[in-house]
DNA sequence: TGACGTTATGTTAGCGCTAACATACACGGG
DNA sequence: CCCGTGTATGTTAGCGCTAACATAACGTCA
């Protein structure tokens, strides 16, 4: 028996129902079925009704595999992190869908996990995608990749920092200002013996650089740096390497709650304010944790979710201002 | 002067280079050229060698948008999670995105917001992209979000509880056991005035209502409720509302993290262990976090990444075992 | 009254790719 | 010498939809 044979009621297809199937059922043809999908007012209240109902007959889901080739238009918009688990970039992400879904984009997340090569392949499977946009934390590590975006031809927004050279449009801060900005405080507090921990990434380098050029600006000795792991666990036996060291910068918030799990356990921890602290301790992130715990985290509050928002505005509108300094605020709190 | 005066060499062409461009410019077919993409092996070496030159000299990025609508497979699963910020499901979208993307499918995120009528909507527009599995935490708010599902199709992963009659396949836990778990230990602890804070999602409310019965059962008064904002804020003020309360499970780590900060406001926490506390508190979720404050927070640890590796598995294998149970641990610490 | 806008619907072609099926040629064994 | 079996490449049709351009049936107003 063929399977042409049709159901001889509305019974499940065995493949999804098409637009044509949706129009034969309702006795029009399929462009009016695809305006009742995209542009009801344009259709007849009757016909509109009558097409509406054929389509909950069958179930129909319109495909816009098809409907974006046709088109040119895919509603969908590339989304690049390095990590989404236990970040802040998990506020952008959500910051950018808020904008983006209500308008009917879609988001196509990947993470490089700040591997290069597997930047660059994230990036060429994206625009294969044919994404609207591309929005991504840093800018390419490499020449390739920013190569791959120059051709794409369609809004390029780079975040969590400020590109001397950026590709497209950028939704930032400026880690170096970052970096002074926590220098100059912990060397106006008295603060002789300065290190930074973090990772080593191209954002949290930059905080460093800040960092060190201010703390040598001021005449203090060139501060230490300790590269670390992406998890905190590493930072809270970090104390032990940074002999007689009375502050800190950590490259976020969850390695600076992390080194200050190893002061309390080394006892140098105090329930005082920053003057009272043995060791300040500054974060970057501002985390609803940092103000939770005691002592309670100063911090580089970056707005993560603005940074989200405003690159998912500046994907849709190609005028303007395409370079968005968001800032900083240096939040004082006990730690440092 | 018009715009169809090609450049005089390989110059960026106005619209990205299709497969047929490449072929011509290689002077093959362009299925040999769909062949060096997709299965290279089967094209003789040299003839493979003239086709890449001539991808690199016009920059040649495939449409994927096209071969997904040709070959009817879009190498993309779609995800949906009540929300990404701050948030234990980061770990699941990243535990199966690390499983996913080497394998070429790409995610397509979306978020709910613990909104039926959103979560609805974002599931049409999942289904409309034609992803070749839905992975969501959680089962549909609606009967609507649910005939969605069954109709599509396609391999469908609930995840993060245990749902009695599954849409098709399960990577989760038995929040109603977790409760229990907690109401046992804290009633074997001999705490009496026992409380439940955080969400009323319905995996929060299964939490809640095993830790209800269990409580009952062991002849203590029923345990009171609290109902808080998805921020950890809240969770700060509420031992105000709890007076008299020596227990309380938290619906997830930032609420007990919340809930801790303000019983140390109010002189209620103390540095030694669980049995010093005069009052406990246990969270779920095992945030890194937990571990680095002081005193150490107890609590049910879930395996979010496991969740979403598994929940990747699952779409991959049709075969096999469709209900996994992955479990949690109570992991005790200082806290409770 | 007929040229002209307005509203509702249809026709045609094609988006860029791939499945399925040719075709062409080389090679080796009976 | 012809047939079978690879190996390499090509032809054709079509995936499900939409852009762009008809067409038809109605007023409406000079």
């Amino acid at each position: 028996m063929s399977s042409d044979l049709t159901e001889p009621e509305a019974g499940p297809a065995d493949v999804a129902p098409t637009l044509s199937a949706v129009a034969k059922r309702a006795g029009v043809s399929a462009i009016t079925v695809s305006r009742v999908v995209r542009t009801p007012e344009l259709v007849a209240p009757e016909t509109r009704a009558r097409i509406e109902q054929a389509m909950r007959d069958l179930g129909y889901v319109p495909n816009l595999v098809a409907g974006a080739l046709a088109s040119a238009r895919t509603n969908s918009v590339g989304v690049l992190v390095p990590t989404i688990a236990n970040s802040i970039f998990a506020d952008t992400v959500q910051g950018l869908s808020d904008k983006l879904e209500p308008l009917g984009f879609s988001v196509i997340l990947a993470q490089s996990r700040y591997d290069a090569a597997r930047e660059d392949r994230m990036l060429a499977a994206l625009l294969s995608r044919r994404p609207e946009a591309i929005i991504m934390v840093g800018s390419p590590a490499t020449e390739e990749g920013s190569r791959l975006l120059r051709h794409a031809r369609i809004p390029i927004v780079e975040t969590w920092d400020l590109p001397a050279m950026p590709i497209d449009a950028v939704a930032g801060f400026d880690n170096y200002k970052a970096g002074v900005a926590v220098a100059k405080h912990l060397v106006a507090q008295g603060r002789k013996q300065l290190a930074f921990i973090g990772g080593d990434d191209p954002r949290a380098t930059r905080r460093w650089l800040g960092f060190k050029d201010e703390i040598l600006a001021s005449g203090l000795a060139e501060p230490r740096r300790l590269i670390l792991d992406r998890n905190a666990s590493g930072s809270v036996v970090a104390h032990a390497r940074l002999p007689g060291v009375d502050a800190v910068f950590a490259a976020n918030d969850a390695h600076a709650i992390g080194f200050m799990a190893g002061l309390r356990r080394a006892g140098l921890l105090r329930e005082g304010p920053a003057s009272a602290q043995p060791v300040a301790v500054i974060g970057l992130g501002d985390l609803e944790m940092g103000r939770l715990i005691s002592p309670t985290l100063t911090t580089i509050s970056v707005h993560g979710d603005a940074i989200g928002s405003t690159a998912a505005t500046l994907t849709l509108e190609r005028g303007g201002e395409r370079h968005v300094d968001l800032g900083f605020e240096l939040v004082l709190r006990d730690s440092g």
